[in-house]
DNA sequence: ATAAAAATAGGAATTATTACTACTTTTGGT
DNA sequence: ACCAAAAGTAGTAATAATTCCTATTTTTAT
């Protein structure tokens, strides 16, 4: 994987984000800072540096794709009122056991809630 | 919610399938049965089956919405090879509990595992 | 039997994302 | 530093999944 400048900035600016950013909404930040940058270019590189595991990308939280520059283990809330994105630390709880099946390889679990938070639920 | 032909129809079409289908899978075969019915109608109720806990609907698997007639609680695996989903019981899980902030209001979880499946972790 | 409410078919519209292409940047060897 | 190959980009077109819209049909409660 080659440097880009491009790449560098949208790498920057979703750690700015602890609110778990859609391409959408991480475009409006990007685009702020870089007029020129497209959204292919934002699209690819996301999807780039979540295969090399240097961000995560969620899915199941609604119908679009979140990413999350914070890779260590934690699982997520969205609230269905309000639509914010919390995270959930893991605890001191060891890691899942997970024999599903003999000869299953799991790569990446992930833990994902959903409910009212807590503004939400008054 | 009145009664619908076609909404019988789809629930029925859907606990044929034990393979979690997505709304285009079913459609497929829901299509076979009766030539007329739209995917509108498909989706409308599928949603509106998920709404109402008769069904599930499980985001995340992939690019689309998948749905399950099973609605106890259990979780699911897909293959990133093959694709294929495959349940995992509650019990070969041990997950740690997840203690939410209070005030937050859980009302539905969903552990997904990705990976490869014994037939393609040859 | 009938009118209001709910549901449908079929197609248009929308949304999120990927694909395509001509151009630009990066990189590694000279 | 120079240059060709490889990798990346901008901008736009295309695709895929899903929702929306509307005229018509079905269901339900009287």
């Amino acid at each position: 994987m080659n440097y880009s400048r491009q790449r560098e900035l949208i790498l920057e600016t979703l750690k700015e984000y602890a609110i778990h950013p859609n391409a959408e909404e991480l475009y409006t930040q990007v685009h702020e800072k870089d007029k020129n940058i497209s959204k292919g270019t934002l699209y690819r590189n996301l999807n780039r540096l979540a295969e090399e595991g240097i961000i995560k990308k969620i899915d199941g939280l609604d119908t679009t794709s979140h990413f999350d520059h914070n890779i260590h283990e934690h699982y997520h809330f969205i609230c269905t009122k309000c639509g914010r994105i919390y995270d959930i630390e893991k605890g001191e709880t060891k890691f899942p056991k997970i024999d599903v099946q003999k000869g299953f390889q799991v790569t990446s679990s992930d833990i994902i809630l959903k409910g009212l938070c807590q503004n939400c639920n008054k």
